[in-house]
DNA sequence: ATTTTAGTGTGATATATGTCACCCAATTAA
DNA sequence: TTAATTGGGTGACATATATCACACTAAAAT
């Protein structure tokens, strides 16, 4: 049972009701590193809020494909499945635990029901959206203006950004990510090497530009 | 001045009290065709709600670049506009009329009020919110995953949808909202043309795939 | 009527990225 | 200890797109 204090820490501002509303309907999941979370065109039965751990949210391909689009870190909430709920709809993105993680799953009754009741919940889920949209505009616009080598960097910042200047990641997990191919991606980091941007090891590499 | 009637009826559902606040506090501007009403960067002092016209969306690039991404219309609001008034922002996209166009500007301070006085606010802001997410989800599918060809059928089939199978665009005109070449776009027309799926004339062509 | 401009067609070439082939080294499994 | 697997390096080549050059023609301006 997810003690009351994790919430109003990760979640602070919230109505009283709302905190208790969310203790006796939601229930605490837990998820392995590497579970998928969401497929597109799944229907959603609960939104999620993060309490531990980190997703990674993705925009999958008919064929296979992915490209990654932000983190989902505790604290916050997955827009897609807000969305889902609040209309009944189908999840339009891939989400991905990418370590170990704990969540609450809401049931989707509850949604249109708190935004009744809850002013705090209204406010959260427009902050949450806003947000998201904000991230989506960022992805796009490295996609339609920027090449590898720009998008490359943009990606491995905003993992530095979240995990850490030392980057356990394979060359073939980062060309997954930006839907490009393992040996492009082995090419622009021997360049960022060469740069001085990074040093390389297997399976990891640091970054180190200034 | 805006007859309450035409504002029922494109924004059905809301309560009497908002329609009245509406017509008290927000400008109705107009706009000709090709007018830029919002710039990345700009700040936003007033939302934008679209009563006549069509307004297209884009991101824009720091060199001159642009991306269409979605069309707004009668009934619908700017998103970004929202999310400025609310959260004291910049614009991240940039907004341009392309028909003469009529629109009630709320100014920035009305927002917050709303949200707290009208229920029917509230949800429209997250609608508004929810759709837009999408069709950003969409165009990232697009550029993420699809080549030039697939990406103009794409955008060729948003034109027909708002304005009907006579695609009065020049190549340039395309190719700008595309953030590619003109020769790009008339090579790809011209392969559209011997597969049959377009008649060229100048200055515009006839959309006939079935 | 003549000139100018805008829209389009198209070859040639450059560059970015995708794909295939194959190698080597580090790690893991047998 | 040996074999198999995984991660990574790199050449060769294919393809998509970008860029430059220039020609042609319809429409607009003079």
């Amino acid at each position: 049972m997810l003690p009351k204090e994790t919430l109003t820490k990760l979640f602070p501002d919230w109505e009283d009701g709302l905190y208790d509303a969310i203790l006796n309907e939601a229930e605490l999941k837990e998820a392995k590193a590497g579970t998928t979370l969401l497929k597109m065109g799944q229907n959603i039965k609960s939104a999620m809020l993060v309490i531990e751990g980190t997703i990674k949210l993705y925009q999958e391909d008919e064929t296979g494909g992915e490209y990654f689009m932000y983190h989902l870190n505790p604290g916050e909430a997955c827009a897609v499945t807000l969305v889902c709920n609040y209309h009944h709809e189908q999840s339009q993105v891939l989400a991905k635990a990418v370590t170990d993680i704990q969540y609450l799953a809401i049931p989707i009754e509850f949604m249109e029901k708190w935004l009744n009741e809850f002013k705090s919940w209204h406010y959260f889920v427009i902050k949450t959206y806003r947000s998201r949209y904000e991230e989506l505009l960022k992805t796009i616009h490295e996609i339609a203006f920027k090449n590898m080598d720009e998008r490359l960097e943009f990606y491995i910042l905003k993992y530095v950004k979240q995990f850490g200047a030392i980057v356990n990641l394979t060359h073939q997990d980062i060309a997954n990510d930006l839907n490009t191919s393992r040996e492009v991606i082995s090419r622009l980091l021997k360049k960022m090497e060469h740069n001085g941007w990074i040093i390389m090891n297997r399976n990891s590499f640091d970054w180190i530009k200034k």
